[in-house]
Parts: structure tokens; sequence; C-alpha cells
DNA sequence: GGAGTCGGACGTTCAATTAT
DNA sequence: TAATTGAACGTCCGACTCCG
């Protein structure tokens, strides 16, 4: 579908097969939280330098998690593939968020004739459809269309976004671009917040309450790759009031910088000027908690 | 302001159908 | 057998209401 995601498919598993059991390796599970960008809110998309400025506006496809656990989806609200999730763990229901069971698609339903594949349907009037096919055909010559073939508004072209190796072995490295790919373009910043399963030992069978922020061995982190077109430029910024999901207060931008100094507006950089890798944050502290606080400790309290 | 509800737009999956 | 189609099914946005 040229949807590069870099989560793997687990709804395959959810549905042909059970999950394999946990290991008892000493590795702790590390459950990522992809959270995504909304399709629909445009304060998530890096602004437009003029020259790049897209004709229309565009509008990033919207992700979808391959299984919503049943609070989220009873609730109709954005889930994500970890367990628990992070709206289960919000709202402290972490115990129970378990996948939702989908429906088996029905079969044997007949289907109507299909259109045929070289733009011809099968049950529409021969003539009608060589005049249609005609008109295309006049409308858009070949090389006209190849060169314009690109449903995407004009953007600089970008490296495929990859993780270093090692960073994220959960995560296959980005596949290398295949001779007849279409171009791949910097759609939207994803951040990938890597949140822990609840340790077995601590998840407490028994209702035990289990807080992240006590559990100092796993990194809550955000990555952010900027792609490199803005990184050098003013439009590495985020929006101060962006949210990559509706349901959640995310970092402000101040958070790029070392934890725990406030974000200070770095020195405009120079054509050149070296791009560091993203910063991570005190690896110690659970970030959601603590970009609320220090949002409120930076902005005051009153920032409402 | 946050949580709950819900209509509906949009994304994903996969059996049926068609092409090779 | 591979490729394509398209409808069933699922997710979740965003508007709305309710409640403390």
């Amino acid at each position: 579908m040229g949807d590069s995601n870099p989560e793997p498919d687990s709804h395959q598993h959810q549905q042909s097969s059970p999950p394999p059991p946990p290991s008892d390796s000493v590795q702790p599970q590390m459950t990522m939280h992809p959270i995504t960008y909304s399709a629909s809110m445009p304060m998530h998309m890096y602004p437009f330098p003029p020259g790049l400025s897209p004709a229309q506006p565009t509008r990033t496809k919207r992700r979808q998690v391959k299984n919503a656990c049943t609070n989220c989806q009873k609730a109709c609200k954005k889930c994500d593939d970890a367990r628990p999730c992070l709206r289960c763990v919000r709202y402290g229901i972490a115990e129970e968020c378990i996948d939702s069971q989908r429906k088996e698609r029905q079969k044997g339903i007949k289907r109507g004739p299909y259109k045929k594949r070289d733009g011809k349907t099968a049950n529409v009037d021969q003539q009608q459809v060589d005049v249609v096919v005609q008109h295309q055909s006049m409308a858009i010559p070949p090389a006209v269309a190849a060169s314009v073939a690109s449903p995407t508004p004009p953007m600089s072209y970008v490296a495929p976004v990859s993780y270093p190796p090692g960073i994220y072995p959960q995560y296959p490295a980005h596949p290398a671009a295949k001779p007849g790919d279409p171009p791949m373009y910097y759609h939207q910043p994803i951040f990938y917040a890597p949140i822990p399963a609840p340790h077995p030992q601590a998840t407490g069978q028994d209702g035990e309450h289990v807080s992240y922020a006590h559990h100092p061995q796993f990194y809550p982190t955000f990555i952010y790759p900027p792609p490199p077109a803005y990184a050098a430029g003013p439009y590495m910024m985020t929006h101060p009031h962006a949210r990559p999901d509706a349901q959640l207060q995310m970092a402000p931008p101040h958070h790029y910088a070392p934890y725990p100094q406030p974000y200070v507006k770095p020195p405009s950089r120079g054509p050149g000027a070296e791009v560091g890798p993203p910063q991570m944050m005190d690896p110690r502290r659970d970030g959601r908690v603590e970009h609320a606080r220090m949002a409120e400790a930076i902005t005051g309290p009153q920032a409402k």
C-alpha cells in the first residue's frame, strides 16, 4: 500500500495464530507506542517554506492501528498497538486493555462484474466506454502524464526516514527503495514513545497499581526525525501547541533540548551548520508526566 | 475542562473476480 | 497463479452532551 509502516504486522498474528508465548528472556519487554499524527490536524504538519508550499492543502493519511483495544473501540477513541495502550494507561485501566475480537469475514458473497483492467467495464455500453478511454488518452499525453504522475504536491525529496541500526531493533530498517518505486516524501513526523509493557512481576495479577514512573529501567523517549530539508533551517520547530494525538498532551518543543534544561531557542544556524542528532530526554523520567510539569513550570499554570 | 456518546468519514483486509 | 477489485469491516475524528 505504499505505507512505510515501521511496525511489525501484528494483525495477522492476532487473527490467524495466537501470539507466541512470552519468553522468559531477561530482556525487558518494550511495547512501542507509535504516536502518529492525525490526518485532519494541520497543526501537526510542518509549515511549508514559501518555495515548497503545496499548491493545495495536503491531507496526510490517517493511520489506524490493526486492532484497537476493547476500551478504545467502545469509546471510539484512538488506540495504539501497544498493550496496554496509552489511553488505557492514562485512565488507569491498563489491566483491562485487551485486543478486541474481530468478526470473521463473510464468505461466499457473490460480487458483481468487475471493471475491466484496461478501463473498460464489463457491463457498460462498449461505445460509451470507448469514448471515455479515447478522451482520457487525448487529454494527457503519456509523456506529460509521466511527468505529473505523482499525485503529491511538489515537495522536496528526502531520503527515507529510518532509525540507526540498533536503536530500535523492534522495527526493521526502512526497506531500500526498489527501481520503479515512487519517490518517498516526508509526510509526517512520527514520535516513537517507547512505553514499557508492565513487567510481569510488577503488573500485579492481584491488581497492584502499576506506575511507569516507578520503572526506571524503561526509557520513555521521543525520537524525532526532522526531515533533513528542514532540519537545517527554521522549520524544524514544531508548533508550540501541536499534539500528535488529540487525547494526549504531548511534548512541547522544548523537550528536544537535553533534559532537564528548559528549552532555549538554539542560535540561528548558518548554512552548513551541523545538525545534531535528536535529543533524548532524561530516560529516568516518565516523559509524559514531566512534559506537563515542565510546560507548566515554563509557561505558568495560567497558560491553559 | 474532562469524560462519554455517537454519526460518519476514512483506512484496512481479504474473498471474489479477472488477467496472464 | 498472480494481480486487481471492491465491499465488509474496523478505526477514530470531531461534534455534541453531560457532569463535577
